[in-house]
DNA sequence: CACCGATCTGAACGGTGTCAACATAGATCT
DNA sequence: AGATCTATGTTGACACCGTTCAGATCGGTG
Protein backbone atom coordinates (compact mmCIF):
# COMPACT_ATOMS: atom_id res chain seq x y z
CA UNK A 1 0.00 0.00 0.00
CA UNK A 2 3.26 2.20 -0.23
CA UNK A 3 1.70 5.56 -1.89
CA UNK A 4 4.36 6.24 -4.99
CA UNK A 5 7.21 3.28 -4.84
CA UNK A 6 10.09 4.80 -2.77
CA UNK A 7 10.42 8.60 -1.52
CA UNK A 8 7.83 10.50 0.48
CA UNK A 9 5.60 7.49 1.24
CA UNK A 10 4.32 8.83 4.71
CA UNK A 11 5.74 5.95 7.09
CA UNK A 12 2.95 5.06 10.03
CA UNK A 13 5.63 5.49 13.01
CA UNK A 14 6.63 9.33 12.64
CA UNK A 15 10.50 8.33 13.50
CA UNK A 16 10.93 12.27 15.75
CA UNK A 17 7.25 12.91 16.39
CA UNK A 18 7.77 15.13 19.68
CA UNK A 19 10.53 17.67 17.86
CA UNK A 20 8.44 17.53 14.83
CA UNK A 21 5.57 18.68 17.35
CA UNK A 22 7.12 21.22 18.94
CA UNK A 23 8.51 22.42 15.90
CA UNK A 24 4.66 22.49 14.34
CA UNK A 25 4.02 24.49 17.66
CA UNK A 26 6.18 27.28 16.70
CA UNK A 27 5.23 27.18 13.31
CA UNK A 28 1.84 27.88 14.28
CA UNK A 29 2.70 30.44 16.82
CA UNK A 30 4.96 32.20 14.72
CA UNK A 31 2.09 32.32 12.16
CA UNK A 32 -1.19 32.58 13.62
CA UNK A 33 -0.49 33.47 17.13
CA UNK A 34 -1.19 32.05 20.62
CA UNK A 35 -4.83 32.15 19.89
CA UNK A 36 -4.86 29.22 17.26
CA UNK A 37 -2.35 27.05 19.19
CA UNK A 38 -4.58 23.84 19.83
CA UNK A 39 -2.98 20.33 20.47
CA UNK A 40 -4.95 19.51 17.42
CA UNK A 41 -3.71 22.19 14.90
CA UNK A 42 -0.58 21.36 16.18
CA UNK A 43 -1.38 17.56 15.48
CA UNK A 44 -2.48 18.50 11.98
CA UNK A 45 0.21 20.63 11.33
CA UNK A 46 2.38 17.76 12.01
CA UNK A 47 0.22 15.45 9.63
CA UNK A 48 -1.09 13.27 12.39
CA UNK A 49 -3.96 11.88 14.35
CA UNK A 50 -5.26 14.20 17.29
CA UNK A 51 -4.05 11.11 20.08
CA UNK A 52 -0.75 10.92 18.63
CA UNK A 53 0.69 14.05 20.87
CA UNK A 54 -0.03 11.66 23.86
CA UNK A 55 2.37 9.46 22.96
CA UNK A 56 4.96 12.08 23.45
CA UNK A 57 3.24 14.80 25.94
CA UNK A 58 0.78 13.57 28.80
CA UNK A 59 -0.94 17.04 28.05
CA UNK A 60 -1.35 19.71 26.10
CA UNK A 61 0.28 21.45 28.57
CA UNK A 62 3.55 19.13 28.54
CA UNK A 63 4.03 20.31 24.95
CA UNK A 64 3.51 23.73 25.94
CA UNK A 65 6.35 23.72 28.19
CA UNK A 66 8.87 22.00 25.97
CA UNK A 67 8.09 24.39 23.99
CA UNK A 68 8.60 27.49 26.39
CA UNK A 69 12.19 25.64 27.41
CA UNK A 70 12.96 25.65 23.57
CA UNK A 71 12.60 29.44 23.59
CA UNK A 72 14.11 29.88 27.34
CA UNK A 73 17.38 28.19 25.94
CA UNK A 74 17.36 30.73 22.36
CA UNK A 75 17.24 33.73 25.18
CA UNK A 76 19.74 32.39 27.17
CA UNK A 77 22.05 31.77 24.25
CA UNK A 78 20.95 35.05 22.56
CA UNK A 79 21.73 36.85 26.25
CA UNK A 80 25.05 35.71 26.15
CA UNK A 81 25.78 36.79 23.31
CA UNK A 82 24.81 39.85 23.96
CA UNK A 83 27.05 40.12 27.36
CA UNK A 84 29.89 38.90 25.14
CA UNK A 85 30.29 41.12 22.65
CA UNK A 86 29.54 43.84 25.29
CA UNK A 87 32.73 46.69 24.83
CA UNK A 88 32.95 46.83 28.66
CA UNK A 89 31.80 44.97 31.87
CA UNK A 90 29.68 48.01 32.65
CA UNK A 91 27.68 48.30 29.10
CA UNK A 92 27.11 43.92 29.25
CA UNK A 93 24.64 44.60 31.84
CA UNK A 94 22.16 46.82 29.56
CA UNK A 95 23.16 45.08 26.66
CA UNK A 96 21.72 42.18 28.41
CA UNK A 97 18.62 43.81 29.54
CA UNK A 98 18.39 44.80 25.62
CA UNK A 99 18.68 41.83 24.14
CA UNK A 100 16.18 40.26 26.72
CA UNK A 101 13.20 42.60 25.61
CA UNK A 102 14.16 42.78 21.54
CA UNK A 103 13.90 39.07 22.01
CA UNK A 104 10.62 39.30 23.53
CA UNK A 105 9.40 41.94 21.08
CA UNK A 106 10.25 39.75 18.46
CA UNK A 107 9.05 36.59 19.39
CA UNK A 108 5.86 38.08 21.17
CA UNK A 109 3.92 34.97 21.09
CA UNK A 110 6.77 32.27 22.03
CA UNK A 111 7.65 35.08 24.96
CA UNK A 112 3.97 34.40 25.99
CA UNK A 113 4.13 30.62 26.09
CA UNK A 114 7.18 31.22 28.12
CA UNK A 115 5.37 33.19 30.70
CA UNK A 116 2.12 31.35 30.99
CA UNK A 117 3.78 27.97 31.26
CA UNK A 118 5.90 30.08 33.84
CA UNK A 119 2.86 31.70 36.12
CA UNK A 120 1.77 29.04 38.02
CA UNK A 121 4.69 27.16 38.51
CA UNK A 122 7.01 26.48 41.55
CA UNK A 123 10.06 27.02 40.42
CA UNK A 124 11.78 29.39 37.85
CA UNK A 125 12.12 27.10 34.59
CA UNK A 126 15.34 28.38 33.53
CA UNK A 127 18.15 29.35 35.23
CA UNK A 128 18.57 26.90 38.20
CA UNK A 129 21.33 24.87 36.96
CA UNK A 130 23.01 25.59 34.33
CA UNK A 131 25.80 28.21 34.86
CA UNK A 132 25.34 29.71 31.20
CA UNK A 133 21.31 30.31 32.02
CA UNK A 134 19.91 33.36 31.59
CA UNK A 135 19.82 34.12 35.31
CA UNK A 136 23.65 33.12 36.31
CA UNK A 137 24.49 35.69 33.41
CA UNK A 138 22.40 38.24 34.81
CA UNK A 139 24.42 37.38 38.00
CA UNK A 140 27.38 37.36 36.89
CA UNK A 141 27.06 40.83 34.62
CA UNK A 142 25.98 42.51 37.72
CA UNK A 143 28.83 41.24 39.94
CA UNK A 144 31.06 42.57 36.55
CA UNK A 145 29.64 46.03 36.52
CA UNK A 146 30.43 46.77 40.16
CA UNK A 147 27.13 45.65 41.80
CA UNK A 148 27.20 44.03 45.17
CA UNK A 149 28.32 40.83 45.27
CA UNK A 150 26.82 39.82 48.63
CA UNK A 151 24.87 36.63 47.99
CA UNK A 152 21.45 37.90 49.27
CA UNK A 153 22.21 41.62 47.93
CA UNK A 154 23.04 40.01 44.84
CA UNK A 155 19.70 37.96 44.62
CA UNK A 156 17.75 40.88 44.93
CA UNK A 157 19.65 42.78 42.28
CA UNK A 158 18.80 39.98 39.85
CA UNK A 159 15.38 40.07 40.58
CA UNK A 160 14.65 43.55 40.07
CA UNK A 161 16.63 43.59 37.12
CA UNK A 162 14.46 40.65 35.64
CA UNK A 163 11.18 42.33 36.54
CA UNK A 164 12.10 45.33 34.88
CA UNK A 165 13.11 43.47 31.60
CA UNK A 166 9.85 41.37 31.48
CA UNK A 167 7.94 44.39 32.73
CA UNK A 168 9.28 46.01 29.92
CA UNK A 169 8.68 43.11 27.41
CA UNK A 170 5.03 42.94 28.20
CA UNK A 171 4.85 46.73 27.79
CA UNK A 172 6.89 47.59 24.62
CA UNK A 173 4.39 45.99 22.84
CA UNK A 174 1.10 48.77 23.20
CA UNK A 175 1.09 51.01 20.16
CA UNK A 176 0.47 53.89 22.43
CA UNK A 177 4.53 54.24 22.57
CA UNK A 178 4.87 54.53 18.87
CA UNK A 179 5.43 57.97 18.66
CA UNK A 180 7.88 57.79 21.70
CA UNK A 181 9.87 54.90 20.26
CA UNK A 182 10.18 56.69 17.11
CA UNK A 183 11.56 59.96 18.67
CA UNK A 184 13.65 58.05 20.57
CA UNK A 185 15.71 56.04 17.02
CA UNK A 186 13.12 53.22 17.10
CA UNK A 187 12.68 50.35 19.29
CA UNK A 188 16.22 49.72 20.74
CA UNK A 189 16.47 53.39 21.91
CA UNK A 190 13.16 53.25 23.42
CA UNK A 191 14.22 50.10 25.29
CA UNK A 192 17.25 51.81 26.47
CA UNK A 193 15.93 54.91 27.76
CA UNK A 194 13.33 52.84 29.98
CA UNK A 195 16.53 50.76 31.22
CA UNK A 196 18.16 54.00 32.04
CA UNK A 197 15.64 54.97 34.35
CA UNK A 198 16.07 51.72 36.00
CA UNK A 199 18.83 52.03 38.78
CA UNK A 200 19.63 47.96 38.37
CA UNK A 201 21.15 48.64 35.37
CA UNK A 202 24.27 50.92 35.27
CA UNK A 203 24.06 53.67 33.04
CA UNK A 204 27.35 53.59 31.18
CA UNK A 205 28.68 57.46 31.81
CA UNK A 206 26.26 58.91 33.65
CA UNK A 207 26.26 57.04 36.96
CA UNK A 208 28.38 57.57 39.84
CA UNK A 209 31.60 55.74 39.45
CA UNK A 210 31.54 51.88 40.20
CA UNK A 211 33.83 52.06 43.13
CA UNK B 1 -46.50 29.03 37.36
CA UNK B 2 -44.53 31.13 39.81
CA UNK B 3 -42.48 28.98 41.95
CA UNK B 4 -43.78 30.16 46.27
CA UNK B 5 -45.85 33.25 45.34
CA UNK B 6 -43.92 35.77 45.83
CA UNK B 7 -40.53 35.66 47.08
CA UNK B 8 -37.76 34.57 45.29
CA UNK B 9 -39.29 33.30 41.95
CA UNK B 10 -36.46 33.08 39.66
CA UNK B 11 -37.95 36.15 37.02
CA UNK B 12 -37.62 34.98 33.46
CA UNK B 13 -36.01 38.86 32.98
CA UNK B 14 -32.85 39.40 35.02
CA UNK B 15 -32.88 42.87 35.82
CA UNK B 16 -29.34 43.77 36.13
CA UNK B 17 -27.77 40.71 33.99
CA UNK B 18 -24.29 42.41 32.57
CA UNK B 19 -23.11 43.50 36.33
CA UNK B 20 -24.68 39.94 38.04
CA UNK B 21 -22.71 38.54 34.94
CA UNK B 22 -19.13 40.32 36.05
CA UNK B 23 -19.71 39.59 39.39
CA UNK B 24 -20.23 35.80 39.06
CA UNK B 25 -17.32 35.84 36.91
CA UNK B 26 -15.18 37.51 39.52
CA UNK B 27 -16.21 34.81 41.76
CA UNK B 28 -15.33 32.38 39.49
CA UNK B 29 -12.08 34.08 39.01
CA UNK B 30 -11.44 33.70 42.96
CA UNK B 31 -12.69 30.55 43.95
CA UNK B 32 -11.04 28.31 40.49
CA UNK B 33 -8.62 30.55 39.13
CA UNK B 34 -8.65 31.45 35.65
CA UNK B 35 -8.63 28.31 33.73
CA UNK B 36 -12.06 27.84 35.04
CA UNK B 37 -13.49 30.95 33.51
CA UNK B 38 -15.72 30.02 30.89
CA UNK B 39 -18.73 32.03 29.45
CA UNK B 40 -20.81 29.07 30.25
CA UNK B 41 -19.44 28.73 33.94
CA UNK B 42 -20.37 32.39 33.49
CA UNK B 43 -23.87 31.69 32.91
CA UNK B 44 -24.34 29.29 34.97
CA UNK B 45 -23.24 30.91 37.83
CA UNK B 46 -25.21 33.73 36.95
CA UNK B 47 -28.06 31.14 36.95
CA UNK B 48 -28.64 31.99 33.69
CA UNK B 49 -28.86 30.20 29.98
CA UNK B 50 -25.50 30.11 27.86
CA UNK B 51 -26.29 32.42 25.61
CA UNK B 52 -28.09 34.83 28.01
CA UNK B 53 -24.88 37.01 27.94
CA UNK B 54 -24.74 37.98 24.69
CA UNK B 55 -27.78 40.27 24.76
CA UNK B 56 -24.99 42.16 27.05
CA UNK B 57 -21.76 41.14 25.45
CA UNK B 58 -20.84 40.91 21.90
CA UNK B 59 -18.18 38.28 23.01
CA UNK B 60 -16.72 36.48 25.96
CA UNK B 61 -13.98 38.79 25.44
CA UNK B 62 -16.56 41.79 25.85
CA UNK B 63 -17.16 40.62 29.24
CA UNK B 64 -13.51 39.80 30.34
CA UNK B 65 -13.07 43.52 29.24
CA UNK B 66 -15.33 44.83 32.08
CA UNK B 67 -14.04 42.47 34.40
CA UNK B 68 -11.02 44.18 34.08
CA UNK B 69 -11.87 47.37 33.79
CA UNK B 70 -13.53 47.02 37.44
CA UNK B 71 -9.97 45.66 38.38
CA UNK B 72 -8.28 48.65 37.31
CA UNK B 73 -10.47 50.80 38.76
CA UNK B 74 -10.15 48.87 41.94
CA UNK B 75 -6.62 49.20 41.21
CA UNK B 76 -6.44 52.54 40.96
CA UNK B 77 -8.54 53.38 43.83
CA UNK B 78 -5.72 50.68 45.87
CA UNK B 79 -2.83 53.25 44.43
CA UNK B 80 -4.58 56.41 45.43
CA UNK B 81 -5.02 55.27 49.18
CA UNK B 82 -1.71 54.34 48.98
CA UNK B 83 -0.14 57.84 47.87
CA UNK B 84 -2.54 59.89 50.07
CA UNK B 85 -1.55 57.67 53.24
CA UNK B 86 2.28 58.19 52.62
CA UNK B 87 3.22 60.48 55.17
CA UNK B 88 5.90 62.34 52.48
CA UNK B 89 5.77 62.74 49.06
CA UNK B 90 8.88 60.86 48.65
CA UNK B 91 7.67 57.58 50.46
CA UNK B 92 4.60 58.07 48.34
CA UNK B 93 6.23 56.73 44.91
CA UNK B 94 7.05 53.70 46.86
CA UNK B 95 4.06 53.09 48.28
CA UNK B 96 2.17 52.88 45.29
CA UNK B 97 4.21 50.50 44.02
CA UNK B 98 3.93 48.49 47.31
CA UNK B 99 0.03 48.84 46.57
CA UNK B 100 0.49 47.72 43.37
CA UNK B 101 2.10 44.57 43.71
CA UNK B 102 0.24 43.81 46.72
CA UNK B 103 -2.96 44.31 44.97
CA UNK B 104 -1.70 42.13 42.01
CA UNK B 105 -0.94 39.23 44.66
CA UNK B 106 -3.89 39.32 46.30
CA UNK B 107 -6.32 39.34 43.17
CA UNK B 108 -3.58 37.32 40.57
CA UNK B 109 -6.53 36.01 38.70
CA UNK B 110 -8.12 38.81 37.69
CA UNK B 111 -4.37 40.73 37.55
CA UNK B 112 -3.98 38.34 34.93
CA UNK B 113 -7.56 38.87 33.51
CA UNK B 114 -6.25 42.54 33.36
CA UNK B 115 -3.10 42.05 31.53
CA UNK B 116 -4.33 39.42 28.94
CA UNK B 117 -7.16 42.14 27.37
CA UNK B 118 -4.10 45.01 27.65
CA UNK B 119 -1.90 42.60 25.53
CA UNK B 120 -2.99 42.25 21.98
CA UNK B 121 -4.80 46.06 22.24
CA UNK B 122 -3.66 49.10 20.65
CA UNK B 123 -3.79 51.35 23.67
CA UNK B 124 -3.85 50.83 27.38
CA UNK B 125 -6.99 50.93 29.31
CA UNK B 126 -6.73 52.32 32.06
CA UNK B 127 -4.97 55.73 32.62
CA UNK B 128 -5.45 58.15 29.59
CA UNK B 129 -8.17 59.86 30.79
CA UNK B 130 -9.39 60.10 34.14
CA UNK B 131 -6.91 62.16 36.37
CA UNK B 132 -6.91 59.84 39.27
CA UNK B 133 -6.36 57.01 37.24
CA UNK B 134 -2.67 54.84 38.52
CA UNK B 135 -0.97 56.21 35.56
CA UNK B 136 -1.52 59.94 36.44
CA UNK B 137 -0.83 59.27 40.07
CA UNK B 138 2.26 58.13 39.21
CA UNK B 139 3.41 60.38 37.32
CA UNK B 140 2.00 63.30 39.67
CA UNK B 141 3.66 61.12 42.12
CA UNK B 142 7.15 61.45 40.63
CA UNK B 143 7.17 64.90 40.04
CA UNK B 144 6.21 65.03 43.94
CA UNK B 145 9.14 63.47 44.89
CA UNK B 146 11.26 65.03 43.13
CA UNK B 147 11.78 63.11 39.80
CA UNK B 148 11.98 65.57 36.46
CA UNK B 149 8.86 67.15 35.68
CA UNK B 150 9.72 67.59 31.65
CA UNK B 151 7.12 65.94 29.87
CA UNK B 152 9.32 63.37 27.96
CA UNK B 153 11.14 62.57 30.68
CA UNK B 154 8.12 62.25 33.09
CA UNK B 155 6.69 59.96 30.69
CA UNK B 156 9.79 57.62 30.24
CA UNK B 157 9.92 57.71 34.05
CA UNK B 158 7.22 56.57 34.74
CA UNK B 159 6.90 54.14 32.21
CA UNK B 160 9.99 52.66 33.61
CA UNK B 161 8.15 52.57 37.19
CA UNK B 162 5.38 51.23 35.65
CA UNK B 163 7.23 48.25 34.29
CA UNK B 164 9.15 47.16 37.18
CA UNK B 165 5.94 47.13 39.15
CA UNK B 166 4.53 44.70 36.65
CA UNK B 167 7.40 42.76 36.23
CA UNK B 168 7.25 42.12 40.20
CA UNK B 169 3.67 41.75 40.10
CA UNK B 170 4.20 38.56 38.07
CA UNK B 171 7.80 37.04 39.60
CA UNK B 172 6.54 37.31 43.08
CA UNK B 173 4.17 34.61 42.55
CA UNK B 174 7.28 32.47 42.19
CA UNK B 175 7.21 30.20 45.25
CA UNK B 176 10.80 29.69 44.75
CA UNK B 177 11.40 33.00 46.33
CA UNK B 178 9.48 32.13 49.64
CA UNK B 179 12.59 31.83 51.41
CA UNK B 180 13.56 35.09 50.76
CA UNK B 181 10.48 36.66 51.71
CA UNK B 182 10.49 35.45 55.22
CA UNK B 183 13.93 36.50 55.50
CA UNK B 184 12.60 39.96 54.37
CA UNK B 185 10.15 40.36 56.89
CA UNK B 186 7.23 38.59 54.32
CA UNK B 187 5.45 39.39 51.16
CA UNK B 188 5.58 43.27 51.77
CA UNK B 189 9.23 43.48 52.70
CA UNK B 190 10.47 41.49 49.75
CA UNK B 191 8.13 43.79 47.70
CA UNK B 192 10.31 46.90 49.13
CA UNK B 193 13.11 45.47 48.81
CA UNK B 194 13.10 45.02 45.26
CA UNK B 195 11.94 48.18 44.92
CA UNK B 196 14.65 49.82 46.60
CA UNK B 197 16.88 48.59 44.05
CA UNK B 198 14.96 49.99 41.21
CA UNK B 199 15.84 53.77 40.74
CA UNK B 200 12.61 55.10 39.39
CA UNK B 201 11.37 54.23 42.68
CA UNK B 202 13.04 57.13 45.29
CA UNK B 203 14.52 55.25 48.04
CA UNK B 204 14.19 57.46 51.42
CA UNK B 205 17.05 58.24 53.63
CA UNK B 206 19.24 56.30 50.98
CA UNK B 207 18.84 58.16 47.85
CA UNK B 208 20.79 61.74 46.99
CA UNK B 209 18.62 64.31 48.43
CA UNK B 210 15.48 65.47 46.01
CA UNK B 211 16.82 69.03 44.94
C1' DC C 1 -55.89 46.29 25.09
C1' DA C 2 -52.45 45.30 21.21
C1' DC C 3 -48.12 45.53 20.07
C1' DC C 4 -43.01 46.04 19.99
C1' DG C 5 -38.53 45.65 21.44
C1' DA C 6 -35.58 43.94 24.87
C1' DT C 7 -34.37 39.88 27.15
C1' DC C 8 -34.02 34.98 27.98
C1' DT C 9 -34.35 29.85 26.53
C1' DG C 10 -33.40 25.64 23.75
C1' DA C 11 -31.24 23.37 20.41
C1' DA C 12 -27.68 23.25 17.28
C1' DC C 13 -22.84 23.74 14.91
C1' DG C 14 -17.99 23.30 14.72
C1' DG C 15 -13.97 23.21 17.54
C1' DT C 16 -11.36 21.70 21.61
C1' DG C 17 -8.71 18.46 25.20
C1' DT C 18 -8.66 13.89 26.47
C1' DC C 19 -9.30 8.98 26.66
C1' DA C 20 -10.05 4.02 25.47
C1' DA C 21 -9.90 0.46 22.01
C1' DC C 22 -7.61 -1.07 18.24
C1' DA C 23 -3.80 -1.31 14.45
C1' DT C 24 0.83 -1.31 13.03
C1' DA C 25 5.80 -1.26 12.96
C1' DG C 26 10.29 -1.97 14.88
C1' DA C 27 13.02 -4.31 18.35
C1' DT C 28 14.10 -8.41 20.85
C1' DC C 29 14.34 -13.26 21.94
C1' DT C 30 14.58 -17.99 20.67
C1' DA D 1 13.55 -17.25 10.36
C1' DG D 2 9.39 -16.62 13.15
C1' DA D 3 6.96 -15.26 17.53
C1' DT D 4 6.31 -11.80 20.73
C1' DC D 5 6.58 -7.39 23.14
C1' DT D 6 6.45 -2.56 23.30
C1' DA D 7 6.36 1.87 21.34
C1' DT D 8 3.85 4.49 18.43
C1' DG D 9 0.24 5.44 15.45
C1' DT D 10 -5.32 5.72 14.23
C1' DT D 11 -10.35 5.91 14.97
C1' DG D 12 -14.11 7.06 17.52
C1' DA D 13 -16.18 8.79 21.43
C1' DC D 14 -17.15 12.03 25.44
C1' DA D 15 -17.82 16.36 27.67
C1' DC D 16 -17.08 21.01 27.32
C1' DC D 17 -16.43 25.27 24.95
C1' DG D 18 -17.85 29.80 22.13
C1' DT D 19 -21.30 31.21 19.21
C1' DT D 20 -25.61 31.55 16.56
C1' DC D 21 -30.52 31.30 15.61
C1' DA D 22 -35.41 30.55 16.00
C1' DG D 23 -38.78 30.98 19.27
C1' DA D 24 -40.72 32.06 24.15
C1' DT D 25 -41.53 35.65 27.56
C1' DC D 26 -41.85 39.92 29.53
C1' DG D 27 -41.87 45.33 30.33
C1' DG D 28 -43.37 49.31 28.49
C1' DT D 29 -45.62 52.36 24.93
C1' DG D 30 -49.13 53.27 21.60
Amino acid sequence: MRETASAAAKPYHHGDLSRALVMAARRILEAEGPGALSLRAVAREAGVSPAAPYHHFKDKNELLEAVAHEGWMQLGSEVAKARSESPTQRAALTNIGVAYVIFARQNPALYRVMYDGMRDRTEMPLHAKDSDSGWSQVECAIVEAGGDPDPAELQLATIAAWCAAHGLAEMASFREFDSLKESLGGEEGFIRAILDHIGVFIRPGRDRPVQ
